[in-house]
DNA sequence: TATCGGCGCTAACCCGATTTAGCAAACGAA
DNA sequence: TTCGTTTGCTAAATCGGGTTAGCGCCGATA
């Protein structure tokens, strides 16, 4: 029914010439082979007017490869977070001409072997391990066949796998300066973890990332967080909780939620104790959630940049497909892409910066 | 440096017999070709020491197939809607041992194209077309090579292509159904489209068959909708202008939403007016997105159905692949997935149900 | 004893490309 | 004229399986 593929045995034919032939001009390495100006042309114009295309299967079983990427995570559906993350992956494996293999493995361990091995028996050219939310993994055994990055993702064991993740200590401190640079310097209380950095939810290291570098930029400036509430889980009622808490004793001037679900929560709080955002207290807040701009007032936050943390997985894949194998005791470095402030409308200057004017 | 994948040979050579002897016990032809019990169990032990796995390149160069399913949509980062669809696919895919190609076309043709192209060449067995919003669309050429589904799209020609799609006009008959069963007949407004079937976003099919339903189910309970106001997009702020228009005139008992963006909005123009949700007011909408379980109180809501839709379009995919090809002037079905209500906390039986009782 | 048929297995070809090794013709130098 | 070299191309092997055609052996039959 549907006419067969264009084979290469069919341009060398039209061109006149063998099948190797046709391969060594498609493939541009005629001009080395001293293949003549005149049979470089007319496989060229073969292959264009029977609109010839490689069929990459074949080119897989002689060559190895396969120009597909597998993307192995443990959730995508989930959080939204991943459909950017893809996307970045999706478009720069594109650029390539590489195809994306998208797995799930919901957290089994058994499920991801499985996964993996497909991928492998597809013959995949590179692996990209991502966690939805960032963590460390135990690195599935048997993973070494092909080049892979962690994404969003730490391994446990030192490994020679490059991880790329967003840069949360960055993130943290771009969130202190925000209240800084509006000259907020009093009243400053967070929402979700700290004080201290032992005051976290268990296994999160966006958490600790975060309060590090709000403590950094915050200590640097000489200003003091007024004080904290964890949330155990950072959920919108969580938030809520915490921030009804604080409301009950205290007018804060400053909020920091560590992310926009919390900010949700907050927000209400803030609402049920009359006090208004950002006039009475601004908030920022982290993720840039799709909610964030739905918030009124827009939340200010630092936004997860999910499309680049899967552009720069595969750029970083591609060095390491393209990378001498032959080093055995490297180090997997690990790259961190910032996070952008998306400033919106949810902080003010603080009244005291406005007197000194 | 990774020790080489065992191959059929290894597999043939360590049970002592040929390569075909191996393929055909492998592939459970050996009974029906006489190979002896004990060759059998050679070739079986052998293959299980040394955890053989057949290369599927190399049978898919053979045999044309590569138990792979092509998923090419029009955006899947934008709507997270897409995160769920692609699970669902992904999943029943997997309980076939079939992967995924996730292909994306920002709905630009040549891109299609192209996409279509790089699938083709890696020998799909057959493609999923999703649309990330119900719509018409035009079939790309060319794609008569591999079964298709269409998903969550219908085709503007006529076409043989199968397509699944949430049953939107049943999920309308749902919504009015639920006020309908908590005693609401008077005050109902939609907000979003309608009254009439013209009043819609230009485009929305889901806009219509929505608008169908609910004027079935309450025309057959003899209720008419008191009023609705259109919105130009669906998106929070043009569901509280709208509401705030309705508001400024109208005390409404109901209100249908024609999604939960429109009612995010619609809580907040509620709430300036003093009104409570579901106690002076009730609220159902339609999609089931995250917020609506986020927004206080929790939006009653019909949701669309992504997981299923993917898990459908899938499975519809399979009997496709596996179909008769023959039959050439077959139209393609239109599958309907149910969209179920999520009972949550917007809607309160009307006060004149009560004083019935 | 030659023939036939069933049994149990294998040689060889195929898929569509890449790649190695090598061949024939033309040319140049001795 | 002869040998060696370069030029320009191709035959054949290869990847890892699936599939077709057929081979050798055995026992039964004529």
């Amino acid at each position: 029914m549907s006419p067969r593929r264009v084979t290469l045995a069919d341009v060398a034919k039209a061109a006149g010439v063998s099948r190797t032939t046709a391969s060594l001009v498609l493939s541009g390495r005629g001009r080395e082979l001293r293949i003549s100006h005149d049979v470089e042309q007319r496989v060229l114009k073969a292959a264009e007017e029977l609109q010839y295309r490689p069929n990459i299967v074949s080119v897989g079983l002689r060559t190895g490869t396969s120009r597909t990427i597998g993307f192995v995570s443990d959730t995508v559906a989930t959080s939204r977070l991943a459909g950017d993350m893809i996307k970045g992956a999706l478009e720069a494996a594109r650029d390539r001409g590489f195809m994306l293999f998208i797995g799930e493995t919901e957290g089994d361990a058994a499920l991801e072997g499985l996964l993996l091995q497909a991928m492998q028996d597809r013959q995949v050219d590179g692996l990209i391990l991502a966690s939805m939310f960032t963590r460390t993994i135990k690195l599935p055994k048997g993973i070494t066949a092909a080049p892979t990055v962690l994404l969003n993702a730490l391994s446990k064991q030192p490994t020679p796998l490059p991880a790329v993740l967003p840069d949360e200590v960055e993130a943290g401190r771009s969130a202190a300066r925000v209240l800084l640079d509006a000259g907020h310097r009093d009243g400053i209380y967070l929402i979700g973890a700290g004080p201290s950095l032992r005051d976290v939810p268990s296994g999160s290291v966006a958490a600790v990332e975060r309060l590090v570098g709000i403590r950094e930029a915050l200590g640097e400036a000489g200003v003091k967080v007024a004080g904290a509430r964890v949330c155990p889980d950072w959920q919108p009622e969580y938030g809520l909780a915490a921030a009804q808490d604080l409301l009950r004793t205290t007018r804060p001037r400053a909020l920091i939620c560590f992310n926009d679900r919390i900010a949700m929560g907050v927000y209400q709080a803030l609402d049920d104790f009359g006090l208004k955002v950002p006039a009475d207290v601004s908030v920022v807040s982290f993720d840039d959630h799709p909610i964030a701009s739905w918030m009124r007032p827009k939340l200010t936050t630092v936004a997860l940049p999910h499309y680049e943390l899967g552009r720069k997985a595969v750029d970083v894949l591609f060095t390491e497909i393209d990378r001498d194998r032959s080093d055995p005791d490297r180090v997997g470095e690990v790259h961190r892409v910032p996070m952008p402030v998306r400033s919106r409308d949810s902080v003010a200057p603080s009244a005291t910066a406005e007197s000194l004017d």
